[in-house]
RNA sequence: GUGGGUGUAGCCCAGAGGUCUAAGGCGUCAGGUUGUGGCCCUGAAGAUCGAGGGUUCAAAUCCCUCCACCCACCCCA
């Protein structure tokens, strides 16, 4: 038999009102920060990644699917959405457009890992990316923007944690004393950190092994070594943030897996934790629309796993909109009967009202209970009887009475019911 | 990629070498007379016991391999 790939998984009917609910919400809060929806393609010349994301990255160096197309390209299934915004931006001259250019979408994302809870092989995001802009005011927004999408949800007790991780002029001196620091207690770190010293020295903060973390404390913070102009953004970052009454803390451990990452970063986590936690996180990327050959751009983004938010939802037992159910159940005994009861669905339906029908002859009690389990509010009977007279006898499902109605009154009067 | 756990019908699960021709609940379908749902009752369908190999007179039950899922690490949404 097969099965769905490892790490992938079905959304079942049951599941899609979450689904639909964080749909409707993300267009929400898109509107209220003004917004516009992009899609792009799902796969990307691979380099894109490799230039963006950053050729040393876990991300990009063991989690990537790639193919080779059959003119022999190499492709690779996005394993992050704003390599493609950005190169959609430049591609199609968005520099010429009033800026910043705020754009977002909700795409799946691809990534080979071992599947774990929240963590999977294919999983959706929604991004949210403003190009054009490098004032802390817009990262501000950006991030109240996040913060107000979990309210939205009503999603409870969450952290929000922000740090500044300096920019391509004071990062390469701040890595260097991290790194010398570090160096100084080689002996007493971990296997994976003896490695980041020299691959990833920024990820040494966040090791969560004790002997690591002890090192941390005293190791050099990023925020304390930034240059005027990072310090100052991040100064007015955290003034603006206060204007808006966000109620975050700093993190100087909070260091991000993608190398375009400039000053801001910030993340979202339930306090509760289950698993992988963050559920939603970014920054500004100032360098990277450079990196792709536009001009110098400033740029802020992040984005929130729909998955991960779901979890959430469900573990806190928040109530989700129901679908609405059709409004009318049509039940049928006898071949003239069924002739009817297609007629009436055709223009039922042609009107608006959402029908469901029995198909295969079943006894009454049968049909009703199928209809029962519908969820239809009404049940439209149709017998030989009714045939005859031209009606057909309508009962409600909640009340339990029933009458006959003509059939030419019949739409006029489910209409009236709707409302 | 590393380590640990689990794997019995669509779902939840009993079962711990012969009494398993695998039990129960939910769900599905059909009935409980002649045109009426939600409760209740009856019945039916549905399982090569994750897959393959082995041990044994005998395996869902023991062993090995593989696969999948779960959990932690790693990484990230």
């Amino acid at each position: 038999m097969f099965q769905a790939p490892r790490g992938t998984q079905d959304i079942l009917p049951e599941d899609q009102p979450y689904w639909s609910f964080l749909k409707e919400k993300a267009e929400e809060l898109a509107r209220l920060y003004g917004y516009e929806r992009i899609d792009t393609p799902v796969f990307e010349v691979a380099g894109l990644f490799v230039r963006t994301v950053g050729s040393g990255t876990d991300i990009v160096e063991k989690e990537t699917y790639s193919f080779n197309d059959r003119s022999g390209d190499q492709m690779t299934l996005r394993p992050e959405g704003t390599a493609s915004v950005c190169r959609a931006y430049i591609e199609h001259g968005m520099a010429s457009c009033p800026q910043p250019v705020k754009l977002f979408y909700h795409a799946p994302i691809f990534r080979y890992e071992r599947p774990q809870a929240g963590r999977y092989r294919q999983h959706h995001q929604f991004g949210f990316e403003a190009i054009g802009d490098g004032d802390a005011v817009l990262d501000a927004e950006l991030i109240d923007m996040a913060w107000r999408f979990f309210a939205l949800l009503g999603l409870r007790n969450l952290t929000l944690q922000i740090n500044s991780i300096g920019c391509h002029k004071c990062r390469p001196a701040y890595l260097a004393r991290l790194k010398e620091y570090y160096a100084g207690y080689k002996a007493e770190l971990c296997g994976d950190c003896k490695v980041r010293l020299d691959k990833n020295t920024l990820r040494l903060l966040d090791c969560k092994k004790s002997a690591c973390r002890s090192l941390m404390i005293g190791a050099p913070r990023s925020v304390e070594n930034l240059c005027q102009e990072c310090e100052e953004h991040f100064e007015q970052l955290k003034s603006h943030l206060l204007t808006l009454h966000l109620p975050f803390e700093i993190n100087s451990s909070l260091v991000r897996g993608l190398d375009y990452y400039t000053k801001t970063v910030f993340e979202i986590q339930p306090e509760e934790k289950l698993g992988q936690s963050t559920i939603a996180g970014g920054g500004r990327y100032d360098g990277l629309l450079e990196e792709l050959g536009a001009k110098p751009t400033p740029a802020v983004g992040f984005a929130a796993g729909i998955e991960r938010i779901i979890i959430n939802l469900k573990k806190q037992e928040i109530v989700i909109p129901e679908v609405p159910k059709p409004l009318v159940f049509i039940v049928w005994m006898g071949n003239i009967a069924r002739q009817a009861a297609v007629k009436v669905s055709g223009q039922l339906r042609s009107h608006g009202i959402a029908t469901m029908m029995t198909y295969t002859p079943r006894s009454l009690k049968a049909q009703l209970r199928q209809a029962d389990g519908s969820g239809c509010h009404y049940v439209a009977i149709i017998g030989d009887e009714e045939v005859v007279q031209k009606v057909v006898m309508l009962r409600d499902m909640r009340t339990a009475r029933q009458e006959p109605v003509a059939l030419d009154m019949l739409i006029e009067r489910l209409q009236q019911k709707i409302h």
